[in-house]
DNA sequence: ACGTTTGCGCTTTAGC
DNA sequence: GCTAAAGCGCAAACGT
């Protein structure tokens, strides 16, 4: 077999990982929405929970800077 | 002049009308990015300056709204 | 128990699911990226390579479409 | 005046400066829509008119060379 | 049914 | 240079 097709075939292997990893991501994108559908129709505010995700991701030193820092600018500018 | 060349007129046309108002937005885009980096240099969070133009963005009514529900997920789940 | 503790144990148990989920996730956004970096550690163009990835997504038949016109588009405004 | 205020208002001057920067560029993103909605309207492709305005921000030599890279990759793994 | 709003993936851009 | 974030078009979904 010649260089060209040893080279083709590994393309074609790094292809068809990504591939199929790219699946198992849509699967697990899908079983998110899923979850946030459950959720919405239970009666929970879906927006709100991805507000709580992200807040929850934060170490709660940090989140809790950020949000006197918040406030701090929030007053300035009196918004309330 | 061919039709083509008329059709190949006018979408030349298109494009460039397009590509001209892509400059301006960058001109723009680039002068936001000044704005955030003079705050910056002044003292200010730039990231926290980034979430109060968002609020501003709302509405009041909405805003309370949104933020006394993110309120009461946050203590239902002991975020403090 | 309340029935707000209650509301408050099954939003838990809700935003725990979509961590475990966004977890297992961002496990295989980082598998694809290392296959990306492994290719392009033997050589290959990862941009590249990110564009068969599209073109294999599409039917044939659609994509020799979008080519053609492509090409059509190019010609008519001298792109060689 | 106390220095808080001067802060505040110095806070307020830069966040107005920024708000009405957006404006300006959400304007322009508006009408770059519009050219493209025309543009469909007379019945060019805005895709392909996308990938056009893509191309012609390079510099013909890369253009040429991503361009042949493709058709390498597209070869090699049988991609018509 | 419609049309506005919301979510999602991707690309591009900004910040460290 | 790389990781994180924004912007964008597209698609789906919800309420009207």
């Amino acid at each position: 077999m010649s260089e060209g097709n040893v080279a083709a075939s590994q393309l074609l292997q790094y292809i068809e990982r990504i591939e199929r990893l790219e699946e198992e991501k849509k699967g697990i994108s899908d079983d998110i929405k899923d979850v946030y559908l459950e959720a919405k129709a239970t009666g929970y505010d879906t927006k709100t929970m991805r507000a709580i995700v992200q807040l929850r991701k934060m170490n709660p030193h940090d989140r809790q800077e950020m949000d006197a820092l918040l406030e701090t600018y929030k007053s300035a500018l009196g918004i309330e």
